[in-house]
RNA sequence: GCACGCUUAGCUCAGUUGGUUAGAGCAUCUCGUUUACACCGAGGGGGUCGGGGGUUCGAAUCCCUCAGCGUGCACCA
């Protein structure tokens, strides 16, 4: 008699945070206490905003990770998971300031030192939030070595790896038109500008009367700064002009014009000459640049219009803009004003437009040779390469991998058009450049130099010149650690499609340059999770599903497998709680499969040899277990959890629960192999959802955690006669279930079936159970040679047996008839309710698009099919 | 404009170098079941795998083409 209880249903929120509690003082989490000496394994973990909570990409994020970290460990590979957070200059400061302008403070009143205190205080408070809700996920990754994108021996690194860019020439400063957002007051990298589509006008007009022709633009306030008139070398109209200078007086102000010429003009837009303002344009900087044109700035850091430029100095740009039209119109040099779409370019985190402006920033050079102090680890056989030849050369030969493969060609397309990469942003929170002035003199390093008289530069470093270092600098780079000799590179960087090019791509930039390895093996890309419309989560829309909710309601397990089976990489899939509810429901089955099991074997304990297998039946589930774990483990190692997972969760369902165990009902003396198996399913279950698998390992062992048990090898070898047996066995299923059809027999028809068993002994060995369980019948007779059944109805004969069945009812045209009216009935049902829905004000009003197309695409489906039902019907008749 | 992706059951999605009768979950229907599990079981219906063409003994899978949808990048004077 067993002495184990277990309640009916699984309750997730009573168990799980005392086994994270019990798995993190156990110290496992940290490499260092695992006897495991086979191979490391390591994933640095892209940290979350401190001041962030957490999201549906969080979750995906640590679901996938912790499976590849636990499934590591228990392969008995030195395993660390390097758990940290990001101080995400940006988002950060601007939330500190919105809370501060309820107080009307700003960052200016309260000055640098006092503000930055405020920061640290604010992301302290909120850093444990995060870190909490990361545990929650049943992440397992090493707390002792967690890092903060601003501690003390991150920020030595960024410095380290300034210095040395410096030194080397590859971090320059220098003027360049940058995207500027006149309210985040700062510079944006290229990736971080958006676009959006919008109405504009477009104007046509001559700077003066005495102006020979016409030129074409959007923004004629930014005119005033206009130094050049470019035109294509080819067109016959302007030909004669070009290298003509012209004098002209520009609703009051005076420019002075040459007209240059340049192929990238295009010849059929606007008017086909083009004003140059080199100072606010990215294009027209490039043609002042090569035709040495002067560089007037008309629109200062405010987005308001610089001084010097008479009535319109101090105009906002709208402002100007009309007042400029204005003027034109009333001189009667405004040919022509029409409706257009552009696409205006706007901040990324706060959607304001951007202006291009000419200042003076910081750049990391990615064309520009240096010499490489080790050529060996990335295989590279000049002393000399630039970034981006560097960075291309590691995907192209493949010492970084990048799962699914076909980012590879989005990436190349990025970094082969890859411009200088500008590092300074005007803000306060981060990592201050560190670089000093006085007068003429420059010095770059970790601090001050010694003598008085010294400014720092005011500029922060970009977020992601911080992150790009790390997988390394959370290791201990610029010492050579212990740490970074056994973990770096790193096995796995997984992440979001989406910031490839923000993270990903510079990561492998600074640690082709700073370390000459490559930062990690493979990049694994996962899709972003979308709603049930298939829209993007985000606040605004308030669609967003909290994972908390889902992990209080489902349990974590549960969410954990809505997010790893059904999903491929790079691929967006869908959260909703239908999802969910059937993962839970699966991880309830386990429970009680697991129950089943506890309860009715003799003596419960560890069987960890295999067990001996006595009939066919064993022998089969053996089997069926040794190549579900060669399943599993090759699709975990080629990156295939779902594929992985649905094996498992076919094996544990269709052939251990549904079928074994019921046989395991009938025939006896099975203890030991349903414990073998169950065992074996709760350590292959283990990665995927370690909650429930360690609560219910604990009912074999009090002293030993699932977490680090050894993973499962698939030791059962079967004989060549068994898989003859189950092959024959199978067939004669296959045999039966086809006399079924053929003969219309309804399903839920009991169904007699005898079988004689001539030469063949297979059914001797009381297999007959393992036959009626697969093929599903009610009974099933064995008959002496030479026997007939009564009531046969169907034969087959296979392999020397002969099948016959016998049948209490066979389906009639009448019940299929009943069946498809209902079947119609349910279909017309379903239509009037979309029609209803898609006919309500209400839903027509405020539904997006999306769904509503989403609708409409359903009811054509469904009045499809209803089409279909009918011509059965009238096939039938 | 360039590139990439997607299109498989009513819905959400799997489908690993081409290979038995294309799968799962949800929904729906039928039958059953309350001593492993109603967070359950058995089963049914529902698919010309977006359309067309090609390669092959064999195509959801490879190639071409068209259509619809989505994403990224670029340009927008």
């Amino acid at each position: 008699m067993s002495r184990i209880e277990l309640p009916k249903a699984y309750d997730a929120s009573k168990t799980e945070d005392s086994i994270y509690k019990s798995w993190e003082e156990s110290g496992f989490f940290n490499p260092d206490s695992l006897k495991n000496t086979k191979d490391y394994f390591s994933i640095a973990m892209p940290p979350p905003n401190a001041t962030g909570v957490l999201h549906t990409g969080h979750a995906t994020m640590l679901a996938i990770q912790d499976l590849m970290t636990r499934y590591n460990r228990m392969s008995g590979k030195k395993t660390l998971w390097l758990p940290g957070t990001d101080h995400a200059s940006i988002a950060t400061q601007t939330k500190v300031e919105k809370i501060m302008a309820k107080e009307n403070l700003t960052r200016h009143q309260l000055g640098r030192d006092k503000f930055l205190e405020r920061v640290d205080e604010f992301v302290e408070d909120s850093r444990n939030t995060i870190k909490n809700q990361v545990r929650k996920m049943g992440s397992s990754c090493d707390w002792s070595r967690e890092r903060f994108t601003l501690d003390e021996g991150l920020n030595k690194a960024v410095v380290t790896a300034f210095e040395k860019m410096y030194t080397d020439g590859l971090i320059y400063r220098g003027d360049r038109v940058v995207n500027w957002c006149p309210r985040c007051h700062s510079t944006l990298a290229d990736d971080e500008v958006e676009y959006k589509e919008q109405q504009a006008k477009m104007y046509t007009f001559k700077y003066h009367k005495d102006f020979p022709f016409t030129i074409a633009t959007t923004r004629p306030e930014t005119k005033l700064g206009d130094t050049a008139v470019a035109v294509n070398p080819k067109d016959e109209r302007y030909k004669k002009y070009i290298g003509q200078e012209f004098d002209v007086d520009f609703v009051g102000v005076s420019l002075k014009l040459k007209i240059i010429a340049d192929r990238n003009v295009d010849m059929e837009f606007g008017t086909g000459a083009l004003g140059v303002t080199p100072a606010h344009s990215h294009v027209d900087y490039q043609m002042a640049i090569e035709n040495k044109l002067p560089i007037v700035k008309v629109i200062d850091k405010d987005g308001n219009i610089e001084v010097g430029f008479g009535e319109f100095s101090g105009q906002s740009v709208i402002a100007a803009r009309e007042a400029v039209v204005e003027k034109l119109k009333n001189q009667g040099l405004l040919e022509k004003e029409e409706d257009i779409k552009n696409n205006l370019s706007i901040c990324y985190r706060c959607g304001t437009a951007i202006e291009p402006l000419p200042s003076l920033q910081w750049f990391v050079a990615v064309d520009k040779p240096f010499k490489l102090k080790d050529k060996s680890k990335l295989k590279w056989d000049k002393d000399e390469a630039t970034l981006k030849e560097l960075s291309i050369h590691v995907i192209k030969n493949n010492l970084i991998k990048i799962v699914p493969e076909r980012f590879e060609k989005t990436y190349f397309h990025w970094m082969e058009n890859l411009h200088d990469w500008c590092i300074s942003r005007q803000i306060w929170y981060g990592h201050q450049i560190p670089v000093w002035y006085r007068d003429q003199e420059i010095s770059v390093g970790q601090s001050q130099p010694a003598s008085d008289s010294w400014t720092q530069d005011e500029d922060t470093l970009d977020t992601w010149f911080s992150s790009a270092l790390w997988t390394f600098s959370t290791l201990g780079w610029p010492e050579e650690t212990d740490d970074l000799h056994n973990f770096h590179p790193t096995s796995v960087m997984e992440t979001g499609y989406d910031i490839l090019f923000f993270w990903v791509a510079r990561m492998i930039i600074m640690s082709v340059y700073c370390l000459n390895d490559i930062p990690f093996e493979t990049v694994y890309l996962h899709g972003l999770v979308r709603d049930e419309n298939g829209v993007k989560m985000s606040k605004s829309l308030d669609n967003a599903i909290d994972p908390l909710d889902m992990i209080e309601k489902y349990g974590t397990d549960a969410l954990r497998l809505s997010m790893l089976i059904g999903v491929t990489p790079g691929n967006d899939f869908k959260l909703y709680d239908d999802k969910v509810e059937s993962y839970r429901n699966f991880v309830n089955k386990l429970w009680n499969i697991s129950r089943y099991v506890l309860t009715s074997v003799e003596e419960v304990k560890l069987v960890d040899q295999l067990p001996g297998a006595k009939t066919l039946a064993d022998k089969w589930i053996l089997s069926r277990l040794s190549q579900t774990i060669e399943g599993v483990n090759k699709n975990m190692a080629s990156y295939n959890f779902s594929l992985a997972g649905e094996s498992l969760q076919q094996f544990t369902r269709d052939e251990f629960a549904d079928w074994y165990l019921e046989i395991a009902k009938v025939e006896k003396n099975k203890d030991e192999i349903l414990l073998y198996i169950l065992q074996n399913i709760l350590k292959l279950w283990h990665p995927f959802i370690p909650f429930i698998t360690e609560e219910l390992w604990q009912n074999f062992t009090s002293d030993k955690l699932l977490m680090i048990e050894k993973w499962p090898e698939a030791e059962f070898k079967i004989d060549e006669k068994s898989i003859t047996d189950i092959k024959r066995i199978q067939d004669l299923i296959v045999n039966i279930r086809n006399l079924r059809s053929e003969n219309k027999v309804e399903p839920a028809k009991k169904v007699a079936v005898t079988v004689i068993v001539g030469e063949n002994e297979i059914l001797v060995n009381n297999e007959s159970a393992v036959i009626k369980n697969l093929a599903r019948c009610e009974s099933l007779t064995v008959m002496a040679s030479g026997e007939k059944p009564v009531n046969n109805v169907g034969t087959v004969t296979t392999d020397g047996l002969e099948i016959y069945l016998d049948l209490t009812g066979i389906i009639d045209t009448v019940a299929e008839t009943e069946r498809i009216n209902k079947d119609i009935i349910e279909t017309e049902k379903y239509i009037a309710s979309l029609k209803a829905k898609l006919a309500n004000e209400e839903f027509a009003a405020n539904a997006p698009e999306v769904v509503v197309n989403g609708e409409k695409e359903k009811l054509k489906t469904a009045e499809e099919k209803l089409a279909k039902l009918q011509n059965q019907l009238n096939n039938l008749k």
